[in-house]
DNA sequence: CGTATTCCCTGCACGC
DNA sequence: TGCGTGCAGGGAATAC
């Protein structure tokens, strides 16, 4: 399931082999992933020069003069690339054939992935209200204090609003509610502005951390596997349902906070 | 406006 | 061995 770390990785990986290059032609099959997929990735994409590859959120943008095409990778979606004659397989959704005899194809089981369009000069919508990102100097803790200022939503819902901040995805959401010794039902309100200054440090440490493990993975771009930005025993709460607390030995607890699940130690965070 | 719930989809773990 | 069931998850849409 990518996380802000994942699409980082991978958009360091895809970069050297899709900018500069021409997407010659673009080969869908299917017309939609988790939005029918818009007439202009179609009609003007193709024959379009990537200048840059970007990252908001989530969302890999592939600017051109006329556009960026906004790749996301929902929970199951994963970016490879490979040869343009290489044989898809079950779930390979899209293909951007480059002009290097390359290409970039999206594999994505479930198809919560998306592929949108964005007008030269325009935002797209869905990228219009998005807070800050998390490794941005605008994003710290007087930012979440601030934001979260008469809020009675638990601060691990609070955390992973895409409008308060970007790409905290769940399983960062209780780690770093872990590293900050703050528990994950407390009201995103009632958090002081110190603890605020801690959590979001511990945001962005372990976001950077995640980063650079998957960093080590970045030559698999050109291999069959993905490159997975953390490691399951360098997870100390997420998972971990009834284990011991690395640091306590207290169990693990677990519970459903808005809809998804949500793991601390009882003793560690307060 | 803020908060809670629903929904999309498939692979996998699990139980029988 | 095979099948049915339930769950996970990003996050927008919808309901309240």
């Amino acid at each position: 399931m990518p996380e802000l770390p994942e699409v980082e990785t991978t958009k360091r990986g895809i970069a050297p082999h899709v900018e500069g290059r021409v997407i010659e032609r673009v080969i869908l099959r299917r017309n939609d992933l988790r939005w029918p997929i818009p007439r202009a990735i179609r009609n003007t994409l193709p024959g379009q020069r990537v200048d840059t590859v970007t990252r908001r959120a989530k969302y890999l943008l592939l600017h051109t003069q006329a556009g960026a095409a906004l790749l996301h990778l929902g929970m199951s979606g994963s970016l490879r690339i490979v040869d343009a004659t290489a044989k898809p397989r079950t779930h390979d959704h899209y293909d951007l054939v480059l002009d290097s005899g390359k290409a970039l194809r999206l594999n994505d089981p479930r198809r919560f992935g998306s592929l949108l369009w964005q007008e030269a000069g325009e935002t797209h919508p869905l990228l219009r209200d998005l807070g800050p990102e998390p490794l941005s100097t605008e994003f710290d803790g007087d930012w979440l204090w601030a934001r979260s200022r008469g809020r009675s939503a638990p601060v691990k819902s609070f955390l992973m609003d895409q409008r308060n901040v970007v790409g905290v995805g769940n399983i960062y959401a209780s780690e770093a509610l872990f590293a900050a010794g703050i528990q994950p039902k407390r009201a995103a309100g009632s958090i002081s502005r110190v603890r605020y200054a801690k959590l979001a440090d511990e945001i962005q440490r372990v976001l950077l951390y995640a980063i650079t493990r998957g960093g080590t993975t970045l030559r698999d771009f050109l291999a069959p596997d993905g490159a997975p930005g953390y490691f399951e025993q360098e997870l100390f709460v997420y998972g971990r349902a009834g284990e011991p607390c690395k640091v306590c030995a207290t169990p693990i607890r677990s519970a459903v906070i808005g809809q998804r699940m949500t793991y601390w130690c009882a003793r560690c965070q307060r």
